[in-house]
DNA sequence: ATATTTCATGCAACAGCGTTGCAAAGTGTA
DNA sequence: TACACTTTGCAACGCTGTTGCATGAAATAT
């Protein structure tokens, strides 16, 4: 494959956009926040659950987009926004609601480092908090 | 309930100490890592998974332990060390191994804090670091 | 243009984790 | 001893994630 498609989101990844990619790849965009599978599943209605999770496999491990645990047991996917690779540009703080159990995601609070002991190799990390969003906070 | 008891870990998160409580305590304690509910099971043998389960739940709800995602969608439990509240005592970082599956607590490590965005209030934070241990990096 | 191979999809089914209802066994109390 | 309350084990369930298989679509070769 020679990665000259017409998604430039998935051609960059050397993702053959098909029109299901295409659709998770914008229900992805449109959602402000990181989403589930059966969300995704729900919100698109017509595209079956085990083909939605190959796409998000496959999304997931071209770096189109990538996972986090939502707190909750769930895992959720959120766009990579990084230009080349998965980076520091993606390692941001998100912050889960116990009370309407949604996700946040702090784009502009990135994740502080801390240093490892000696033979660890750190590939991701996760930050999570949880609490009350101002929502349920009232 | 007077919180009178022989078990002082339970004793002091007024948890009445059956002998299965106890069990599923000693289980913890032994273990240097955060275990899984799976993983209590089997090492305990005669106790049945719903019973842990619900001793865990009972534990957690009364700060005798917390509960971490592992970074593979399984839920781990961990003594709270904090005499009091399971507070910043136990707000340490953790790590995950993709390789072995295992995941180990860096309790010298403290979880670096950052500053929420107005409105949103913290109960607690996950710092998850995914990667390679020093075993499987060999 | 047609045949052949490769890839993507939907359906069905499964495993594992977390969770609950219910009845029996155990514990404490009057 | 009788009664109330708690704890436990068994069975079952829902949900998430995951895979096998057969069909359909797309790319490639003939």
């Amino acid at each position: 494959m020679d990665c000259k498609d017409n998604c430039p989101l998935l051609e960059r990844r050397c993702v053959k956009p098909t029109s299901n990619r295409i659709l998770v790849l914008k229900t992805l965009t449109a959602a402000a926040r990181p989403m589930s599978l059966s969300e995704i599943e729900e919100t698109i209605g017509t595209m079956d659950r085990s083909s939605i999770f190959r796409v998000l496999t496959l999304f997931a491990s071209n770096h189109v987009v990538h996972t986090i645990e939502d707190g909750n047991g769930v895992l959720r996917y959120e766009i990579c926004d990084g230009e080349d690779e998965c980076t520091l540009q993606d390692m941001h703080t998100h912050f889960y609601c116990e009370r309407c159990h949604r996700t946040f995601c702090f784009k502009s609070i990135q994740i502080p480092s801390i240093e490892l002991p000696d033979g660890y190799i750190m590939h991701s990390v996760n930050y999570m908090v949880k609490g009350i969003c101002p929502n349920c906070a009232h």
